[in-house]
DNA sequence: TTGAAAGCGCTAACAA
DNA sequence: TTGTTAGCGCTTTCAA
């Protein structure tokens, strides 16, 4: 292994005079400076994480917590993972892959063990067990969502509420009065997962100023699910016209089932789905949707956390404006 | 920060004592461990990654990297990374999250920084950039994935080969003589990714033996691109029964375009998938299917990628044995 | 503009 | 069974 003080030899200097010409905290003659780097490339060296860590107590890692359920917007989560992984190499991080499997243990870990210089949190709910930890910590964190009380805390997100008011908006533009909302799976509102909940609050808050009557049902991701709460929702709102679906693996069966009783898309009803662009330009019908900006999501994080290890941001939640794509899904409701 | 140092003070022991009671390399009487033991849980103290990883020459780490693309498998991609995070954390290690952006230099930063000390590449291509300098390194390293020349590599794969045989052998035996295969996109074979190759030349082989008919399409995932392939195979062979996917987002388009032409599943045409058994279970029909075993292909390579790290395990290629489950999209072919 | 040297917190010989 | 101590390779203060 290649150390500092073997490229300071072969340079000529000193260790430290290596060291600054690493770091830049200290000027440097240009010749020696080039001699040094000179020497770097011809020894190939790379500085030693374990001892730089120590020595500086910063590790140049961000910890990224995932969520261990694959059971929900698995292609956004690893869009999410990907993005943080290589925004936080443009400033010079690496990132460690944290299951939710630990639990808060995890936060105590990381933190106590100086093995990350910051953490973000993936998937988080409403009342997460990690939050009065992350509070206390002096370690900067970033969440991705949004916890029933932000206060103390910084946050990315989508604006759910500005979505869901955004796909009652398009629907009643068109003319449509009664919306049927197929959710995520029961068990993710039964863990009060943020995004859900709010995409729902903001869908009745406009729902109510509009007049438009909501119903919600949540679903699982299968055509037989899928099959009897269409029924249902049919049965109790005859008069149903538009759709908001937010549930990836929903969309197509509802496509197909909507297909199969002979409802035409967007003629005899309306389909807006919350999703990946990817997910909305693949369906059978190209779908009128409300992106979620996994990749945006991903990388502000890592700016914020960034930000924040050079003692710049402060706390603050930042909502990401959704926008809304007209595609094929939807189109004028029921003459009056 | 509680140190080491700290504990031992309060523990009323030295240093070294503290240090074996942890890595328990040294017999330590009952008593000792007891109160120091004690003392690191009422002090709360979590040894530093930096300072134990400069001292041991290990970091505890295993680099994981991931393709940058999201194009393919993604669901797949991302059970297989939480698969290795929670299965190294059983052994004590963290998970290190490299995207494939840096390409091979990321091998070489690894290397020269210590910051893994081994690592595990996912989506190796038959002929990986990254492989010679794998071979050269001595830090342990297993490929997800098979690539060319296997030579000096440890691999974990499914096999690939027998899964396209079983899925020619499952419609043979059904009495299916003409089959389709649609692929996934032509981007991936045009970089030559093993895997699908693979399944190409098992699929090929056993329809030899049998005397069976096989076309095989690349496709892109779109109802689009699959209405025109589709069109295209039975106008070119109109006699076929059997139909072969590996393409995720592939899946429900055929499912939808056959049903639409009137083509019932199975008892006019089967569809086998090769994908995870959750797509399987939730597409519209349920499907017969050989499963890709994404939990057991991380979870093995990190038990592979430990034993090596413990001296133990050799080079290798473990293949996974495809497991193909019967389901309701596969019948018997057309009477002779 | 550069160098010398004192740690950072831990591991692992070496001693006892 | 336990203690003492010399580093691991780097950063950063202090000195020049």
């Amino acid at each position: 292994m290649v150390t500092l003080a073997e490229v300071a030899h072969h340079a000529g200097v000193s260790a430290s005079t290596v060291s600054y010409v690493l770091s830049g905290k200290r000027s440097i003659s240009a010749s020696t400076k080039d001699r040094v780097e000179q020497s770097i490339r011809e020894l190939g060296y790379h500085p030693n994480a374990g001892a730089r860590a120590l020595a500086s107590s910063r590790s140049n890692i961000i910890a990224l917590m995932v969520p261990l359920r694959t059971d929900m917007y698995v292609p956004v989560m690893m869009e999410i993972a990907i993005a943080v992984a290589t925004t936080a190499r443009t400033h010079g991080y690496d990132v460690l892959l944290l299951t939710g499997e630990e639990g808060p243990e995890a936060v105590r870990r990381i933190e106590g063990s100086a093995l990350a210089d910051a953490m973000i949190l993936m998937d988080v709910e409403l009342d997460d067990e990690r939050l009065p930890l992350i509070r206390e910590t002096d370690r900067p964190a970033v969440l991705i969502g949004l916890p029933a009380d932000p206060t103390g805390l910084t946050c990315v997100d989508l604006d759910f509420v500005a979505t869901g008011a955004q796909c009652v908006d398009h629907l009643f533009e068109l003319g449509h009065r009664e919306i049927a909302v197929i959710g995520e799976a029961p068990a993710v509102y039964e863990r009060h997962t943020g995004f859900a909940e709010r995409t729902l609050d903001g869908l009745r808050a406009r729902a109510r100023e509009h007049g438009v009557r909501v119903l919600h049902r949540p679903c699982e991701g299968t055509y037989d699910a899928l099959a009897a709460t269409l029924a249902r929702i049919f049965d109790e709102r005859p008069g149903t016209t538009g759709f908001v679906v937010q549930n990836e693996s929903a969309v197509e069966p509802l496509l197909s089932l909507l297909r199969r009783q002979g409802r035409a898309i967007p003629e005899d009803v309306s389909v807006i789905a919350i999703c990946p662009d990817q997910v909305a330009t693949q369906a059978s019908v190209r779908l009128t949707s409300v992106a979620i900006p996994a990749q945006e999501m991903g990388r502000q994080a890592v700016e914020q956390v960034v930000a924040k290890l050079r003692g710049q941001g402060a706390d603050e939640v930042a909502l990401l404006v959704p926008e809304l794509t007209v595609r094929a899904s939807s189109g004028p409701g029921p003459a009056k």
